[in-house]
DNA sequence: TCTCTTACGTTTTTT
DNA sequence: ACGTAAGAGA
C-alpha cells in the first residue's frame, strides 16, 4: 500500500509519531511543531494502514473549534464522511453518553444542560433556601467550590469537612444543589464528565461495550485534562485500547480552573510501556522569536524538557517599547500597525495580546480613532446573551417543563405582574408539593389562589405554553425555527425588546431575528438523529456546548484583540504583547500569593504569547497606568528582563531634551501644588504620594510627554510623567 | 410590582 | 471606570 501522502514532508520525528508501532504514547508536541498534523495524520495511518476500522477510535479536544479541524483535516485526508468515528470534545462526547444511555444515568429523558450563569443562579437560589447568609456564603465561591469537587470526580459524601463547620455547610449546599439538578433535570458541564464517568463505574456491561469497541483513544492538549477527564480516559481505555495523547507541559496555563499537567507524568506511570516523542522542530517562528521563548520556559523547574529549535533565519529582533503610560502605549502600538499595514501586511495578521480584559479598551479607542478595523474576542458570547438567553428559556420549558431554572426565566421576561411575592408563593408550594414551578403555577391558576395582576400575568403564560404545546402536536407540525418565532412574538419578548432598545441602541432585536435564523439552518446530526433525539433538543444542546461565535474566526480582516489564553492554539505573522508590567503579567496575585507554582504558570502564558509570534514581536509596558480609575506604577515585567540581550531591542521615543532649565508644563490645568510654578530643576527635593521623597536627577521630554527621573530614598529611581505624577516641590 | 439609585468587586475561560 | 446586583421610592 502507498502510505506515502500520510508520511511525505514531516520530520523524523512526526513521522515517528504517525506511523508509531501499537502501544501507548505521549508525543510531547512544542508550540507550532505540527501537532494538529500528526494528530489527524495518525488518525489516517491507523485507519489505512493499520486497517483499523473508523469505528474503534475516538479522539477527544477541548475545543469545538479544535473538534471540527480534526474532524475536517481526517475527512480530508481518508476523503469519505467520518462516521463512527467518534471526534469531539470531552463534553460533546460525554453529552452524547448521556443521551444515549439516560436511563442508566439515572437522568430524565429531557435533561438540559445548565449553562455557568444558570448554574450560579441556582446555587444562589440553594443558598438562600438552605437559610444561609449570603453575604458570607457567596454563590460566586459557591459554584467555584462544586465545579472544583467535581472536576476532582468528588460528590458530596466524598468529602470530609472536618471540623470545618463552613465547609459543612457548603458540602449541603452541593447536595442541595445536586437534589435540584436532578429533579429538574438539569446537568451543569462538569456534571457530564462526572456523571458519565459514573455510568461506567456502575454498568460495567455498558463499560464493555464501549471498551470492546474503541481500541485506540486519542488525546489533543493532554496538559489541559482534569482529573475526572483524565479518569475518563483511563476508564475507558482500560487495559485494552491504545492511547496517544498529545500535550505540551510548557503550554499548560489553565490548573486555575482545575488542568493538572501532572496528568502527563501520571499517564507515563499508570499505562504500561509509554513511549515518548518530542516534536522540537518549530515551523512558525523566527530563530530569534524561539531563543526568546526557549530562555523564558528554562526558568521554570517543573518541566519534562524540550527546546524549539528552527531551520529559518534569526529575522528581526524583539523590539521594546517602554510607553509613559497607557495612552502613549496604544498610540505606539497602532501606530506600529498603520505602519505595517501600509507594508501590505493585513490587519488580520497582527494580534494585540493582553493578560487581562479590561487592558483592551485603550487599544479599541486609538484603533477606532484611526479607522483601523478590528475585533475584540472574549466577553459575551451570543448564547449568552440576555435576549437569547431569555428567548431559550421558553424551549427549554417546553422540551422539559420541569425546568425551573427556565421557568423563572420566562415568568420574569417579559414583566407580567409576577413578582418577588407570587413566585415566593410558588417556590414554596412546589417545593412542599415535589413538583415542579410551572405544574405549580397551573394548579394556582385552576384553583384560583392567584390575585391581582400576578393572576393575569400566569393565565396568559400558561395559555402561550398551550397554545405551543397544541401547535406541536397538531398535523402539520411547526420547524422549529417557527415555533421559535411564534414563541418570540407570542410571549411579548420582541415588543419589550424593541421597546427597551430604543435607548439602548443596541440590537438586541436583531440578535432574537439571529437566533431564528440559526434555528433556521440547523440540521439535526446524523448521530443525533439516530439516538432519537429531536430537534429542538438537538438545538438546546448545541446552543449550551457551544457558546456560540466559533473562536478564532478572523472575520473580515482585522486586528485581532485578545488575552494571551485566548491566543492558545493561535498564530499571527506580528504580534504586540502589552501591558507588559509587573503586577499586571505577571499578575499581582500570582507575586503575592502563589509562591513559585503560580508565577511559573504565568511565565508559560509568557512562554505562549511569545511563540504565537511568527516573524514580528513587540513588547510594551507603560510607566504610569490608569486602571480601574485608578492611577498605578508599576515596573517592567520580570518576564521582559528575563529575555537574553541578543535577542531585543529598545525603542525609545524620540526625546526632545530641556536640560538644567525648567520644563514640563503640566497638563490640563494646573494643580493646587503647582500653582503657577515656571516647572522643575533638576536636583529639586520633590514628593510623591505613593514614592515619598526623592530628588530630580533626570529630564526629557515635553508637555504630556515631560519626564523626570526621581530618585526616591526608600523606593530608588523611577521615571514619571509629570503630567500624571502629581509630584510637590518641595523647599 | 417596576424602576431608579447605591454599593461592590473586579485575571485568565471552555464546555 | 464600569458593569452588575441588591435595595428604596413611584
Amino acid at each position: 500500500m502507498d502510505v506515502s501522502h500520510l508520511i511525505d514532508g514531516l520530520n523524523a520525528a512526526q513521522r515517528e509519531a504517525v506511523s508509531a508501532a501499537p502501544g501507548h504514547l505521549l508525543v510531547l508536541a512544542g508550540a507550532g511543531s505540527g501537532k494538529t498534523r500528526v494528530l489527524t495524520q495518525r488518525v489516517a495511518w491507523l485507519v489505512e494502514v493499520e486497517g483499523v476500522w473508523p469505528h474503534a477510535i475516538l479522539a477527544v479536544t477541548f475545543t469545538n473549534k479544535a473538534a471540527a479541524e480534526m474532524r475536517g483535516r481526517c475527512e480530508r485526508l481518508l476523503n469519505r464522511p467520518t462516521q463512527g468515528l467518534w471526534i469531539g470534545t470531552f463534553h460533546g462526547l460525554a453529552h452524547r453518553l448521556l443521551r444515549l444511555h439516560w436511563r442508566e444515568a439515572g437522568l430524565l429523558e429531557t435533561f438540559q444542560i445548565l449553562d455557568a450563569d444558570d448554574q450560579q443562579r441556582l446555587i444562589k437560589r440553594v443558598i438562600s433556601e438552605q437559610g444561609l447568609d449570603d453575604t458570607r456564603f457567596v454563590a460566586r465561591q459557591g459554584t467555584w467550590m462544586i465545579n472544583a469537587w467535581k472536576d476532582e470526580g468528588k460528590r458530596p459524601r466524598d468529602i470530609d469537612p472536618g471540623d470545618n463547620p463552613d465547609l459543612a455547610r457548603w458540602i449541603e449546599v452541593y447536595q442541595g444543589y445536586e437534589a435540584s439538578c436532578q429533579r429538574q433535570g438539569l446537568v451543569d458541564f462538569a456534571e457530564l464528565l462526572l456523571r458519565s464517568h459514573e455510568l461506567w463505574l456502575t454498568q460495567p456491561a455498558l463499560l464493555d461495550h464501549y471498551r470492546r469497541r474503541f481500541s485506540h483513544l486519542l488525546v489533543d492538549e493532554f496538559q489541559d485534562t482534569n482529573t475526572i477527564q483524565y479518569a475518563w480516559i483511563r476508564m475507558l481505555a482500560g487495559s485494552s485500547a491504545q492511547v496517544f495523547a498529545v500535550g505540551d507541559d510548557d503550554q499548560s496555563i489553565y490548573s486555575w480552573r482545575g488542568a493538572r499537567v501532572a496528568n502527563m507524568q501520571a499517564y507515563t506511570r499508570d499505562f504500561p510501556n509509554v513511549s515518548t516523542i518530542r516534536l522540537e522542530q518549530n515551523y512558525r517562528s523566527t530563530g530569534t522569536i524561539l531563543a526568546a521563548a526557549n530562555a523564558v520556559i528554562k526558568r521554570n523547574s517543573e518541566r519534562l524538557g524540550k527546546e524549539l529549535w528552527t531551520a529559518a533565519g534569526n529575522g528581526e529582533p524583539i523590539s521594546i517599547y517602554a510607553a509613559y503610560n497607557e495612552q502613549d502605549e496604544a498610540r505606539y502600538v497602532v501606530e506600529r500597525i498603520r505602519r505595517a499595514v501600509a507594508e501590505d501586511i493585513r490587519p488580520s495578521e497582527i494580534a494585540i495580546l493582553y493578560r487581562a480584559n479590561a487592558l483592551s479598551r485603550v487599544f479599541e479607542e486609538e484603533l477606532i480613532r484611526h479607522g483601523v478595523a478590528y475585533r475584540v474576542y472574549g466577553g459575551l458570547r451570543f448564547f449568552e446573551r440576555a435576549e437569547i438567553k431569555d428567548a431559550l428559556a421558553y424551549l427549554r420549558l417546553l422540551a422539559n417543563p420541569a425546568d425551573d431554572a427556565a421557568f423563572e426565566r420566562v415568568v420574569a421576561t417579559p414583566p407580567r405582574g409576577v413578582g418577588d411575592k407570587t413566585l415566593e408563593d410558588l417556590r414554596q408550594a412546589a417545593r412542599s408539593g415535589g413538583v415542579s414551578l410551572l405544574q405549580t403555577a397551573a394548579e394556582a391558576s385552576r384553583e384560583g389562589t392567584l390575585k391581582g395582576r400576578a393572576r393575569g400575568g400566569i393565565e396568559a403564560l400558561l395559555s402561550l405554553f398551550a397554545s405551543l404545546r397544541e401547535s406541536a402536536d397538531g398535523d402539520e407540525s411547526p420547524r422549529l425555527y417557527e415555533r421559535l418565532e411564534g414563541l418570540i412574538e407570542g410571549s411579548g419578548l420582541r415588543a419589550h425588546y424593541a421597546a427597551q432598545s430604543k435607548h439602548d441602541a443596541d440590537s438586541r432585536v436583531d440578535n432574537l431575528d439571529e437566533l431564528i435564523s440559526m434555528a433556521r439552518g440547523f440540521v439535526l446530526s446524523a448521530d443525533d438523529e439516530a439516538a432519537g433525539i429531536s430537534e429542538m433538543a438537538a438545538f438546546l444542546s448545541y446552543a449550551a456546548l457551544e457558546s456560540g461565535e466559533g473562536q478564532g474566526e478572523a472575520w473580515d480582516d482585522c486586528v485581532q484583540l485578545m488575552t494571551l489564553h485566548a491566543a492558545k492554539g493561535l498564530e499571527f505573522p506580528c504580534v504586540f504583547m502589552v501591558g507588559m508590567e509587573d503586577g499586571l503579567f505577571p499578575s499581582q496575585r500570582a507575586i503575592d500569593e502563589g509562591g513559585s507554582a503560580q508565577l511559573e504558570e504565568e511565565r508559560r502564558l509568557a512562554y505562549v504569547g511569545i511563540t504565537r509570534a511568527r516573524r514580528q514581536l513587540t513588547l510594551s509596558h507603560a510607566e504610569s497606568r490608569r486602571l480601574r480609575g485608578m492611577e498605578t506604577w508599576n515596573r517592567p515585567s520580570r518576564f521582559i528582563s528575563e529575555l537574553p540581550r541578543n535577542t531585543i531591542v529598545e525603542v525609545r521615543p524620540r526625546a526632545q531634551l530641556s536640560r538644567g532649565g525648567n520644563f514640563g508644563q503640566p497638563r490640563k490645568q494646573p494643580t493646587q501644588d503647582w500653582g503657577d510654578e515656571p516647572g522643575i530643576a533638576l536636583g529639586s527635593q520633590v514628593s510623591h504620594a505613593q514614592f515619598g521623597e526623592g530628588v530630580v536627577v533626570a529630564a526629557e521630554g515635553q508637555g504630556d510627554h515631560a519626564r523626570v527621573q526621581v530618585n526616591f530614598e526608600d523606593v530608588g529611581s523611577k521615571w514619571l510623567v509629570l503630567a500624571y505624577a502629581n509630584l510637590v516641590v518641595l523647599g
